[in-house]
Formats: C-alpha cells, sequence, structure tokens
RNA sequence: GGUUCCGUAGCUCAGUUGGAUAGAGCAACAGCCUUCUAAGCUGUGGGUCGCGCGUUCGAAUCGCGCCGGAAUCACCA
C-alpha cells in the first residue's frame, strides 16, 4: 500500500525544487501525524528547510503548502503555523480507503511465501524441577507474541522450545523423592505432575537447610556445611550416575521429566502457547563439545594446563569464558554453541531470536562472540530479547518465601474473577454453561497477558494482583469489550448500501480511519522492536478513540442511509483491527461479553 | 570496581530517527443509562520529565558528569 506521508515527501521535493531550485533528499523532511489541537492530517516540519528557503518559517511553509494542494490531487487543504505546515488529506481519499482496503479481514499483515525469510524464535525454555511461574509466563507470552508478529510482517516463523532437562537440579528433586516419596504419583495424589516434582524440590530445599543448620551446630564452618550436607552429596550422587548412564537413574529421570511435561502441556495450552520443535538439554548438551575441540586444534581457543578450554575475549572487551571443564565436560555455553549451529544446519535461519531475561545478556554477548571467533558469520543473525524481571509490589519473588506467583494459579485466579465478574453483570444469560465458560476464560487470559505485554519488554516490570484483574481502563478486557460491542452492533446491521456517495466525514469519523491507517506501521514497527507493547497501546488508543465515536453518535440511526453505511463499515474496520492486533499478542475477543 | 539497562503525576505505564501547551489508566471527587452492550462516556484536581552542565532555532528524547535502583561479571544454568 502507498503510503501517504511518502507521496506528501515526493511533492515536497518537487516544491522545494520549483521554488528553491535545489534537490533535497527524502530523509531532510519530516512527516508526521498532525497533533490533535491543530486542523490537518499530516504535519511537514520546515524548519531544516529554512537554511534553502532563505525565508521565514512561515512563509516557507505556506509557499510550500500552497504548492502541494495545487499540484497533488489528494492533499486537498493547509495551514501553516510557525514552521509547522498541516496539510489536510481529501476526504475522497479517506472514503475511498475505508472502503477498499480497510474491509480486508487481513489488512495490515503481509503475506508469507516459500521465499521468505526465515525466523527462529526460542522462548519459554523451563527447568523441569518445578512449576512455570510469574516469569515464565512474561516470556511465554513475550515469545509467542513476537511469533505472530514477525509471522504478520512476512516471515517463515519456527517456535522453538530448549526444555533444561537435565542437571543438578532435577536431580535434587529427584532425590527427595526417592527419600520421601514412597512412591508418590500424580495420579495417586491428584496432583499435576510438575507440581509434584516442585513438591518434592521444596522438600528437597526443606531437608537441605535443616541439615546444612545441623552441621553448623555440631561447630562445622558455615561454607563446608553447606557443600557437606548429606544430601546435597546424595543429589551429586544422583547426577553422577545419570551422566554414566545408570540404567535405574536414568529411569527415576524420564518418569518424573515425564510427569512435568504433562503439567507443562497443560499449562501451555492455558495459556495458548505452542511450539514447531523442542529441543531437550539432554540431547543437545554435548553438541557443542566438538565445535571447541575444533577450535581449540585451530588455534582459535586456549587450554590451560589442568585441561580445560577457554576463549580469550579480552580483545573485545570481555573476559576469559570457560567452554570445557577440566574434566572435558560441556557447559551451559558449550551446550549453546553446539544447539546454535545444529539450528543453523537444519533451518538456515536468516535470524533466530533468543527471548531469555535480561540476567543473561552476558552470556548472550559471550555466545555470539565465541560462534564467530569460531568462523560462522550467521552469528549476526542470532538476537537476544532480553527481557525485564517481574517483580512484586513487595519486591522481587522469592521461592525462600514463598512469595512466587504460580502460573497455574494465577490462571486460576484470573478465570475466577471473569466469571463473578460476568455474572455479576448478567449479559451471557442466553449463553450455555460450556459458552459461558469460553468467554470466562477469553477475559481472564486476556486480561493477564494484556497486562503483561502492555509493557516495553526490555523494563523490569510490577506485576500487582489486584490491578491485573481490572477490567476497566487500559486493560485487556476493555479492548475486548469495545470489539464484542462492534460485533453487537454489526449483528443487527444489514450489509446493504451505496457506497459510493462521498459525503462529509466528522473529525471523529476522520480520525478513526486515520488512526486504523497506522495499524500496518505500528506492526512493522513493532516486528523491528521485538516489541508488542506499541501494539497493545495502539489498540487501547484506538478503542477508547471509537468508544467515543459510539456515545457520540449513533451507527444504526444516523441521519441517513449513506451515513448508517458508511459507519458500519467504520465499526467493522476498527473491529477486524481490534481482533488481528489482539492475536498478534496471542488474546482471542469474544463475540459478546 | 568493570559492563549493560532503568529513573516521567500518589501508584502502574505511554511518549520510535530531537519538534507545537509532556499524555493515558488506576486511585479520589462530581456528573451521564425509556436511545446500537454503562466491562462505557464526560469533567475536576495532580509534574523542577532524578540532578547539573553542554550541543541548537528547539531537549523527557542527543553528549558529558554526578545521584539513586536493577542485572551480570562461576569448572551454575
Amino acid at each position: 500500500m502507498e503510503r501517504i506521508e511518502n507521496g506528501i515527501k515526493e511533492t515536497v521535493i518537487h516544491a522545494i525544487f520549483h521554488l528553491y531550485g535545489e534537490q533535497v533528499s527524502a530523509d531532510l523532511l519530516l512527516v508526521q501525524k498532525t497533533r490533535r489541537e491543530f486542523s490537518g492530517d499530516f504535519t511537514l516540519i520546515v524548519f531544516p528547510l529554512l537554511k534553502i528557503s532563505r525565508k521565514s518559517a512561515e512563509e516557507t511553509a505556506d509557499a510550500i503548502g500552497h504548492y502541494c494542494v495545487s499540484n497533488n490531487s489528494y492533499l486537498k487543504s493547509y495551514n501553516a503555523i510557525k514552521g509547522f505546515l498541516n496539510i489536510s488529506v481529501s476526504q475522497e481519499y479517506w472514503f475511498n480507503f475505508l472502503f477498499s482496503e480497510l474491509q480486508r479481514e487481513d489488512y495490515g499483515t503481509l503475506p508469507v511465501s516459500a521465499n521468505s525469510p526465515k525466523v527462529m524464535i526460542e522462548f519459554s525454555s523451563p527447568n523441569t524441577n518445578k512449576p512455570l511461574h510469574l516469569g515464565h509466563i512474561r516470556n511465554n507470552l513475550l515469545g509467542f507474541s513476537i511469533s505472530r508478529i514477525t509471522e504478520a510482517c512476512g516471515n517463515r516463523v519456527r517456535k522453538v522450545n530448549l526444555v533444561n532437562d537435565r542437571g543438578i537440579h532435577i536431580c535434587k528433586s529427584m532425590i527427595a523423592w526417592k527419600l520421601f516419596g514412597n512412591g508418590e504419583t500424580p495420579g495417586q495424589s491428584n496432583m499435576k505432575g510438575d507440581h509434584l516434582v516442585g513438591k518434592y524440590y521444596v522438600e528437597y530445599e526443606k531437608v537441605y537447610r535443616r541439615q546444612v543448620s545441623e552441621l553448623i551446630e555440631k561447630g562445622a564452618d558455615p561454607e563446608q556445611a553447606a557443600e557437606q550436607a548429606p544430601i546435597l552429596l546424595q543429589a551429586r550422587e544422583m547426577l553422577r550416575k545419570w551422566e554414566a548412564d545408570d540404567p535405574e537413574t536414568r529411569e527415576l529421570w524420564e518418569r518424573m521429566n515425564h510427569w512435568v511435561y504433562e503439567g507443562f502441556n497443560v499449562t501451555y495450552k492455558r495459556l495458548g502457547v505452542d511450539f514447531d520443535k523442542i529441543y531437550y538439554e539432554s540431547e543437545t548438551y554435548k553438541l557443542g563439545k566438538e565445535l571447541v575441540l575444533k577450535g581449540l586444534r585451530e588455534g582459535i581457543l586456549v587450554q590451560k594446563e589442568d585441561g580445560s578450554v577457554w576463549a580469550d575475549l579480552c580483545n573485545d572487551g570481555l573476559d576469559t569464558k570457560l567452554l570445557l571443564r577440566s574434566d572435558g565436560t560441556s557447559v551451559y555455553m558449550t551446550q549453546d554453541v553446539g544447539t546454535a549451529h545444529q539450528r543453523y544446519a537444519e533451518f538456515e535461519f536468516d535470524q533466530h531470536i533468543y527471548v531469555v531475561g535480561n540476567e543473561q545478556n552476558y552470556h548472550f554477548q559471550v555466545l555470539k562472540l565465541v560462534l564467530k571467533k569460531l568462523g560462522f558469520d550467521w552469528a549476526d543473525r542470532l538476537y537476544h530479547l532480553s527481557y525485564g524481571m517481574v517483580e512484586l509490589p513487595e519486591g522481587k519473588m522469592k521461592s525462600r518465601e514463598g512469595t512466587v506467583v504460580d502460573a497455574d494459579d494465577l490462571l486460576d485466579e484470573m478465570e475466577k474473577t471473569a466469571r463473578q465478574m460476568s455474572e455479576e453483570l448478567g449479559k451471557l444469560e442466553e449463553y450455555g454453561e460450556e459458552q459461558k465458560e469460553v468467554i470466562y476464560r477469553q477475559i481472564g487470559l486476556g486480561a493477564l497477558k494484556y497486562y503483561i505485554l502492555k509493557v516495553d519488554p526490555k523494563k523490569n516490570m510490577t506485576f500487582n494482583p489486584n490491578e491485573s484483574i481490572d477490567f476497566n481502563g487500559n486493560t485487556g478486557p476493555f479492548i475486548q469489550y469495545s470489539y464484542a460491542r462492534i460485533q453487537s452492533v454489526l449483528r443487527k446491521a444489514s450489509e446493504t448500501g451505496d457506497r459510493n456517495i462521498i459525503m462529509n466525514l466528522n473529525d471523529k469519523e476522520v480520525y478513526l480511519i486515520r488512526m486504523i491507517y497506522e495499524f500496518p506501521e505500528i506492526i512493522s514497527e513493532s516486528a523491528s522492536t521485538l516489541n508488542p507493547s506499541l501494539i497493545a497501546n495502539f489498540l487501547f488508543d484506538l478503542s477508547r478513540e471509537f468508544n467515543q465515536f459510539y456515545h457520540d453518535f449513533s451507527i444504526l440511526s444516523a441521519e441517513s442511509h449513506e451515513l448508517v453505511v458508511l459507519r458500519t463499515h467504520l465499526a467493522k474496520a476498527v473491529g477486524n483491527v481490534l481482533k488481528s492486533g489482539m492475536g498478534l499478542l496471542g488474546i482471542e475477543v469474544p463475540e459478546r461479553m
């Protein structure tokens, strides 16, 4: 679609050549949306042009404005205030735009073809020793939304998850289960598998702390005690056995991880996220080793006397980084080097986005550098979407103090509140129980997702439970409600009518069309900055604007038949954008609420 | 201490390559439903944009220096 701003710039370039005899480049020209208080649609800032015109700001703006209006058919009028040239686009233009482009359901998105760029997006990446919590929710929602947005910009997207299924953390749950579990299974206890495994992780911590303090009471040095608690030694022994492929340990490991996956799948499903491929660290953790050894042979990496292998990144302003332990085993970095290599071999991505918290900024800086040093030029295609921590009003979540917000509990809570609220309002009475449940879920989830996605990913955010279940103001349900109201109107409207009559659009109508006109740019901006909050805030503004319009003007009882047709199409266009915008956030919109 | 990020209304947040008088929501108070869904709309109060200096026609935005906060700097992941 041809952007009006570009047309204006082109005309202005001609104007300047015509008026002042100088050829200017388009990037000297700044065209933006005209602010609400002034009349006009687009504003050219003329200050940078004064050196060329050698006239006052107002004179220059006036001359350029005059030229634009007489030489560009869809530019209708202008006004010049100081150095701001406000230009109005003709009503015919907006009218035609509304009845063509804006009626498409896929308005704002680009098609994906076999030649489209390939983008791999890793998100979620949980450990398997405990259930998902609020921090994971932010990760999953961001990852999923970024995937949708990236796809809407015409990329082939592959969503991947890297499950951290091995290591000392799962051994801790395993040893606690073995010692105190009496064979407890999720089925017996009627507990989600991930919660059951998490329960034993907590149990481990309890026992461990008790043992440490017992050792200290007996006179042990605190640091030594922390290292020598019997249950820790048992967990380590279990990890050793795991690495040695001990059948019994492996069997227990498989069993407990399986419980966890069943639990995770339930949560993923409720959250509405999914993956194209799941990688397991137990299968990938050795992959980098060969690449590292090859790098060592080629002299890119260095080996210490004890046999450990390091990357020297001092010349890049970083430190040295361990890649293989002295016993030859891999560390996390090694694993990520191998995984990236494997993924490139499989998918040949043009871009690989890692949705991982900002506590790993350093890790990804190092990862890119190491890959680069090893000679992989695609290392430049890796991008770490570093998002901020989620905190509670009282401060950080601490598992030790039991302040961690569990994902399943939170989802239950949101749904419960949505149900209460809906029942109070009593607007769904004609619906069956099943349909009602669907809507409660949509609203509860919509509130949670929107609450988290409306803030800039890179910033830390405060999760206030009271605010998150608020359904008024800048919230998901507010946008859902706006959509539902539009659908209600559309159900009552008849589609017929003459679309070719041009009439005077009122300010609010033009403003709404202008806002929707922005949508494609909002999407591409949010894709290039990997920031769904731009879309969230846009949808809120659009909803607010529509609600005002809805309040001030009647759609179905407008003064003339033509006006009814116009406003019906406008409402439909707004509805389309709300629905597809929410879709990009991974949020569903109900037809009624 | 080094590196990176952040500091905008009482609270939660917008403010994209520097542009006109810095905006929303929540909370408080006051109004609007015989009219398309009041989960809505309207109004009132609320700010030295952490502080200072600089760059220029113009700075919340860019640069430098402070102050305050976060993350990270493991033979952890």
